[in-house]
DNA sequence: ATCCCGAGGG
DNA sequence: CCCTCTGGAT
């Protein structure tokens, strides 16, 4: 038989209620200044660090502080690979947002759609990224369900036990509360990772472990 | 289900 | 050494 662990949606109102007094600084960390430059900057930020991902964009917007997408088809697909070097899949990644960049050019005349739809059309943009680029730029309440929020959701008893990030994001929207709608994403962002990390989470200094089901954490 | 794949931490 | 990092496309 297999145990249900879920908290209650008044103990979830707690744990969101007591993450953001936390973490009230929690917000994207992705270094942009412009549309484009954090949609490339979250499509870099897949199955990365976003330090390595700054690390790497870093001297590029230094010298370019409006780097668009014309800028980038201009440069060519090869000379941005040099510069993403240091980041994991820097390949596909680089083949990724020349594409894109393109399409941006030829379709949007370089501007960033922001409806789902479109973004999601775009390559290497898949739900996750589209949900990170609506809630930054349009301050909309999405939940954009990545490794920290998927291993959060599990772990405190947010969500059941799935591995469809689909259904984690529906469930979690659900047990928000209002007030936390826009920020929750990224609350959970800054608790996972600089608190209720992967491996060894420091349980006896968190602030919501009296509430914490620690499904799956083992000392 | 499997492939893409580098740096940083423990 | 092994694990993890704001996934997406096939």
């Amino acid at each position: 038989m297999k145990e249900v662990k879920l908290i209650n949606k008044k103990q979830c109102d707690e744990v969101f209620k007591i993450l953001f007094q936390t973490w009230p600084q929690a917000q994207c960390e992705l270094l942009h200044n412009n549309h484009f430059q954090l949609l490339i900057a979250v499509v870099l930020s897949a199955q990365a660090t976003d330090k390595s991902v700054n690390k790497a964009l870093e001297p590029l917007l230094q010298q370019s502080p409006f780097f668009s997408a014309a800028d980038l088809i201009e440069m060519g697909e090869e000379s941005f690979l040099k510069v993403i070097k240091s980041i994991g899949l820097a390949p596909t990644k680089a083949r990724n947002c020349f594409k894109l960049a393109k399409i941006l050019q030829e379709k949007y005349l370089g501007d960033v759609p922001l409806e789902r739809e479109k973004l999601e059309e775009l390559p290497g943009v898949g739900r996750k990224t589209a949900n990170v680029i609506l809630n930054v730029l349009c301050n909309l309440p999405t939940m954009a369900v990545d490794t920290h929020v998927e291993r959060l959701s599990q772990r405190i008893g947010l969500v059941l036990q799935t591995k469809d990030r689909l259904k984690i994001e529906e469930e979690l929207l659900k047990r928000v509360p209002q007030k936390y709608a826009v920020k929750a994403h990224h609350i959970l962002i800054f608790h996972g990772r600089y608190h209720c990390v992967a491996r060894k989470p420091k349980c006896e200094l968190c602030p919501i472990e009296h509430l914490c089901l620690k499904v799956g954490v083992t000392h």
